[in-house]
DNA sequence: CTCATGTCAGAACGACTGAGATGG
DNA sequence: CCCATCTCAGTCTTTCTGACATGA
């Protein structure tokens, strides 16, 4: 996404807004995990399994909203470093079940941290009151579009 | 971007908000476009030669917000369909001038009505004072982040 | 036989980079 | 000599597809 500039009778258009505000949102957020050595899918699968509890690969991805094949990579990255097990399953042998460990736990504490700190960042410029409406309102079109 | 399920402490963050909504405006945007043949670029591109008039395809990308290699593609495929004139420049022999035809200007008064068709589709569960509201929210957090 | 799972290779997409040829 | 332009080829990144082997 080019974040230069564009013809008049695009940039007010909401969803031109939106796609440039979504962009400054995830290099915000992007920044914040790559300092700490981390990428998106490394929060999703980490705060999945603190949320769910250990799961299997594919359902560990489902739950994430992170495609199984990608699942793969990331979990290595993230067993690699002591934040997920990977053990086979006892009781089915075609899964993996992948554990949260107690660095992970941590690891995700500081992630929550970063992309809090992403949130402020980016809505810096809004009062507390129209920060809540602008969550209201995505909410509500989301909806409207699910 | 994927459109699935998500953490709940992820899915309640304005950044996951604002990037799922900006995936579902990019595709009503997208579809709406490729419906009626065209794609972001050529908008893009349409519309800032109507809003500044004719210009070497370099200058072009620089307003439109279009990378020049990319520019090169896309006036390709506008002039073979005959929306745009591209000749050389009699004053600076490395230019290609760029203008918008007759049936230029009319492809993109179509594809303005597809765009407003797709910002009305996208906030169509907003009452009109909230999608104010909305546009000027995002004005103001991306004009902070300029 | 069917379906699910984990894995890998690679496609598709969009934005961008590099270099060459031409010309100012 | 240095810089701008146009063009093409190709990289990089993220998301997603296809295929395969294994096992329920």
């Amino acid at each position: 996404m080019e974040t230069r500039g564009a013809p008049a009778r695009l940039r007010g258009t909401p969803s031109w807004l939106l796609n440039q505000t979504a962009t400054v949102a995830q290099r915000l957020v992007a920044d914040g995990f790559g300092a700490a050595g981390a990428r998106r899918y490394h929060y999703s699968l980490l705060a999945t399994l603190e949320e769910f509890g250990p799961a299997s690969q594919a359902e560990l991805g489902r739950r994430g909203g992170v495609d199984r094949s990608d699942v793969v990579a990331t979990v290595n990255e993230l067993s690699e470093r002591g934040f997920v097990l990977r053990s086979p399953d006892p009781v089915d042998r075609r899964r993996n079940v992948v554990t949260l460990t107690e660095a992970g736990s941590a690891h995700l504490r500081r992630l929550d941290g970063v992309l809090a700190g992403a949130q402020d960042a980016l809505l810096a410029a809004l009062p507390e009151h129209d920060r809540n409406e602008l969550v209201r309102m995505l909410n509500q079109v989301l909806e409207h579009h699910s």
